[in-house]
DNA sequence: CGGTATCCTCGACGATACTG
DNA sequence: CAGTATCGTCGAGGATACCG
């Protein structure tokens, strides 16, 4: 019987049960409240922090920041710094990135057919 | 400018920005550690609760009590009691739930395909 | 403009014990 | 067997203030 193992997608895992460490990777990078939103975001455009933070309106800069870095950090993202004053710094797909793009469409489509409110308190 | 409010997936999202809805809806009712093992491991057929637990053998009882109750209020699964004794409870996918399995199946070649292990510490 | 640095809250997750 | 009930931990996310 396959079992699974508390580190979640732990290495020895891509080679045991590729298909529970294949989706419990893409779980991990796009785990965090903002960051798919985030990747649509970006898809037809490089766009710069403020952008993505006004998109995002209610995000504080503190959280953005971090889902930036985690999304750079896992390659889902570039960051481009321009040398200019006052700084300027876009961030854009990368093609990995890119290759989430499918599983987003088909999140979307799941969602419209599916979706039902429950359970969501008013504000 | 679109712009995204703290309620996330709120009805009002649905007409306004349905693609955002969509994604979020779904990544609501698949949040939570186990839940898309728990989905891929009904994929094929229906499995009492004690061989879910056997499957994702570190988690709590109740931990997994919870999971499968969200489940089952999103409707992605089913729950049949038998009036038997001792008791027996399957679980099986609803048509709803049917529906993910693709996202999962990409999730999954994405996963093989770009997974990288980084930030892991041993156990 | 695009960040850091702190501190805090809150809920998911988990460990353990008990039950129809 | 398949759950409840209770309590504790831990970290993501958020609010606020300051910086190059």
């Amino acid at each position: 019987m396959t079992r699974i193992c508390k580190d979640g997608f732990h290495e020895e895992f891509r080679e045991k049960y590729p298909i529970i460490f294949g989706m419990a990777y893409t779980q991990h990078v796009l785990s965090g409240r903002w960051k798919f939103l985030i990747i649509w975001f970006l898809k037809d455009q490089a766009r710069r922090f403020h952008e993505i933070k006004s998109f995002l309106n209610d995000i504080p800069q503190g959280s953005l920041t971090k889902q930036l870095r985690e999304l750079e950090e896992n390659r889902l993202i570039s960051r481009h710094v321009f040398p200019e004053v006052p700084p300027r710094v876009e961030y854009s797909l990368s093609d990995k990135g890119r290759d989430l793009l499918p599983i987003l469409d088909m999140m979307e489509k799941f969602g419209l057919k599916h979706g039902e409110i429950t359970q969501i308190k008013e504000a």
